[in-house]
DNA sequence: TGTAATTGCTCTAGTGACTAGAGGTTCAAG
DNA sequence: CTTGAACCTCTAGTCACTAGAGCAATTACA
C-alpha cells in the first residue's frame, strides 16, 4: 500500500494526473486512510501502467476506458479492442500524411528567407499573403 | 463592403470562427452598420485568408499575431517571421518523427489480433498492459 | 512527545482554438 | 409592411490536463 505521490513517483504520471484520471473513471484506490488519503496497491500500478501506455500511444480517455473493460472481462471477444487500435492507426497515418504536406510547405517557406531581408520583401509572408504561391494544397 | 456571412462564404472560415478571432485581435471589420452589424471591405478578406493559411500551417494564434504585425510593417526586418516559420517547421517534424514511431507501433499491435479470439488473449490489450513487448521506445 | 516540513485533500479556474446554444435584434426580399 | 434569414452578445462546453487556493494529514527529526 503507498500514497499517490510514491504511485506517481513509480509510473511517472503526475499527481494531479492521477487524480484527473480518477474522476475520470479510469483508476480508483483501493482504499483510503482514515485521514481521508488514497493508497494503492500492485493492481493499480499496472493500471495506471497500462493508462499511461496508451496515452502514449495517442488513444482518448474514452478508448483507454472501453480497453479497460474489455481488460477486465477476459472472456469477452477483442474484436472491439482491434477495432479501437485500428481506428487509431487510421487517425496517426492520417495525422503524418497531413503533416508531412505541411512539412514541404514549411520547408518551402523557411528556405525562401535568410532572415536578413526586411518584411516587405520577405516570402514566409508573402507566402502565407497569397496561397497561390503554395505548391501543395492544404 | 459586405456581411460577416458573405466573408465567411468567400473564405470558408465559419462566423463564429470569425468572431473568435476578432476577440483574439486578428481581424477587425472596417465599420459596422447603424445596427451593430459587422461591414468588412478587402483588407479584411485578404487578412482572414492569411490567417487562415496560417492555421493550416499549423501557426498558433499567437504566431499569427506576431506575422501580421510583422506584415503591417514591411520595414523591420524579416528575422521574426523567419523564426516563427522556422520553429513550426521544427515543431511539426519532431511531431512526424513520434507518430511515425506510433505507427509502427500500432500496427504491430493492430496486426497481432483478427479480432475472433477472446479478450485473454488479445495481444493489443496485452501489448498495452506490458510495455515490455513495445519494440520501439515511446 | 512536539513541531516543522512535506505531502495530501477538495474545489475552482485556466489552457487553445474553437463550437453550440440561448435569447434577442436587424436586415433584405417580396 | 411583414416575414424569415442572418446577425448580435453572452455563456458554457470540448479535451486532457495544469495551476492555485486554502486547509488537513502524515512523516521526519530533535
Amino acid at each position: 500500500m503507498f500514497s499517490i505521490g510514491e504511485l506517481s513517483k513509480r509510473t511517472g504520471v503526475k499527481v494531479p494526473t492521477i487524480r484527473y484520471y480518477e474522476q475520470m473513471g479510469l483508476i480508483a484506490p483501493l482504499e483510503r486512510t482514515e485521514g481521508n488519503q488514497r493508497r494503492y496497491g500492485k493492481p493499480e500500478l499496472e493500471q495506471l501502467g497500462f493508462i499511461k501506455h496508451g496515452r502514449e500511444l495517442g488513444f482518448s480517455i474514452d478508448a483507454i476506458s472501453s480497453l479497460i473493460a474489455l481488460h477486465d472481462h477476459p472472456d469477452r471477444t477483442c474484436a472491439e479492442a482491434t477495432e479501437i487500435a485500428q481506428s487509431q492507426l487510421a487517425d496517426v497515418r492520417a495525422k503524418i500524411a497531413k503533416l508531412t504536406a505541411l512539412e514541404t510547405e514549411l520547408t518551402r517557406l523557411a528556405k525562401a528567407c535568410d532572415g536578413d531581408g526586411i518584411a516587405g520583401d520577405c516570402n514566409v509572408l508573402a507566402a502565407l499573403a497569397d496561397h497561390q504561391l503554395c505548391a501543395a494544397d492544404h
